[in-house]
DNA sequence: ATCGGCTCGCGCAA
DNA sequence: TGCGCGAAGCCGAT
């Protein structure tokens, strides 16, 4: 039964017979997702078919060719696994706001469920969507741990505001998550699997060979990744996190963004895990805490790209240091081909680059050069955020953006002593990357681009 | 190696 | 209204 706290109807209409639908964007994935076990637990109430939408955005947000074919990759194994089902995994490809609207139309559905996205463009598109359909659209945040709309109706100031209500709410949402079970109806059309399972494997085949360095997609790497965690990174996890060099970190973030594994199912494995209360605490601080802060930031702060989402005090001491000399001017390009005086920030972007990921730590220093290299704040931001969203693997995620946003312009963050262009925002060097770790052996850990 | 100061504002206690 | 305290820090003093 999914909680009436992860549901919120963005759209109405009268109720009437004919299939369901699920519009799956942001949760890739059958098990563990709440919106497919709601979207199938109202088709069996109804005995009615069910099928499951994607609609791809060709060049969404500059994403690399190589995010796409992780994505593909991680949906084809879907598709096989709803097939074993009985659903059929509809894939479309343009502008959801058309493309949504017209299959559901051709197609008589009467109730259409969907994921819950903090970011512009996916609530725009949910909008139009509503709009146009004419039946009910029901969001689930299937997404977050606790559902982002119920664990703090306002822009959290920072982690120590949020994290009170989430200790409080996680225990009741740390629990098993129904399964999907085959579906007894069968759609009208037997062929619409099939078919839209070719069209895939076909946009897959354009795109670059999967790249070893990128690690393997889809749900069952994922869990895969997520025993190996369980077994030898999460007893660990405090002491290593923070380290560039070696295997600290879960390496989960590909999968949790896409959605091709559930971020309660890895809490819910994580709590029950034989470790040190420690290790789980400093994991579920980052999975839950930190992580969704990010939907938190974004959802109640329309400008959480952009210089105007930072706090006053950021963005006053941002203004007061914009007339200030800047050393070290770099263009686009230079910070592209990972050509700066910095040996430490090239290879943490090659790293990002050629690998598809960056080390945690290693992301906030990244995106504070950006700051203090470019001539304005704004500049820098565009710059970070176009770099982060093209060539991260879990680019155009919330994180992202908060996490941008917590180095570039304080947000959840607090004011430190006043300096050169950083004014009262919290300035990192390499100097200090040195106290915590062995940056030359790290700098030697990345290959050069060819 | 360790420590205090730097600095802002939220949220709670009073 | 006062007070404690906070994602990953820096820097100079001891």
């Amino acid at each position: 039964m999914v909680e009436s706290e992860r549901l919120k109807v963005l759209g109405k209409g009268p109720r009437r017979e004919g299939p369901v639908a699920y519009w799956m964007s942001r949760d890739q994935r059958v098990d563990d997702n709440w919106s497919l076990a709601a979207a199938q637990e109202m088709a069996l109430a109804r005995k009615a078919p069910l099928a499951v939408l994607f609609c791809l955005v060709p060049a969404y947000k500059g994403a690399s060719r190589e995010s796409f074919a992780f994505m593909l990759g991680g949906l084809i194994e879907t598709a096989r696994e709803l097939a074993r089902r009985k659903i059929p995994l509809v894939f479309l490809r343009g502008d959801p706001a058309v493309e949504i609207p017209r299959w559901v139309g051709e197609g008589a559905v009467s109730v259409l469920f969907c994921d819950f996205d903090p970011l512009r463009e996916k609530k725009r598109w949910q909008e139009a969507v509503a709009s146009k359909i004419g039946i009910p659209l029901f969001e689930i945040d299937g997404h977050n741990v606790v559902p982002c709309r119920f664990a703090s109706p306002k822009q959290e100031y920072a982690a120590y505001t949020f994290r009170p209500k989430m200790k409080r709410l996680l225990p009741r949402f740390l629990k098993e998550i129904p399964s999907v079970e085959r579906h007894p109806f069968r759609w009208p059309d037997e062929k619409e699997g099939e078919r839209s399972l070719k069209v895939l494997a076909e946009s897959l085949a354009l795109l670059p060979a999967p790249q070893a360095a990128l690690g393997p997609p889809g749900a069952l790497a994922a869990r895969s990744r997520l025993a190996r965690f369980l077994d030898e990174g999460l007893a660990r996890y405090d002491e290593r996190r923070n380290d560039p060099n070696g295997e600290g970190q879960s390496g989960l973030s590909p999968y949790l963004h896409f959605g091709q594994i559930s971020a309660q199912r890895v809490a819910f494995e994580v709590s029950r895990a034989d470790v040190a209360d420690e290790a789980k605490e400093a994991f579920l601080e980052e999975l839950v805490v930190r992580r969704e802060l990010a939907d938190n930031f974004c959802l109640h702060n329309d400008a959480y790209d952009r210089f105007e989402g930072f706090p006053d005090w950021a963005r006053k001491t941002l203004d007061d240091h914009r007339g200030d000399e800047r050393p070290f001017l770099y263009d686009l390009p230079a910070l592209e081909a990972a050509r700066t005086g910095d040996p430490l920030w090239n290879a943490a972007q090659r790293q990002m680059v050629l690998r598809g990921r960056m080390q945690g730590w290693l992301r906030m220093y990244w995106a504070k050069k950006i700051l203090e290299w470019s001539p304005s704040p704004e500049e820098a931001l565009e710059r970070a955020v176009g770099l982060n969203d093209r060539y991260e693997l879990d680019g155009r995620d919330p994180n992202g953006y908060a996490g941008i946003a917590w180095s570039l312009g304080g947000v959840h963050d607090r004011a430190w002593p006043e300096r050169p262009v950083f004014g009262k925002v919290r300035y990192m060097n390499l100097a200090g990357a040195r106290r915590k770790f062995d940056v030359d052996a790290f700098c030697r850990s990345i290959p050069p681009f060819e």
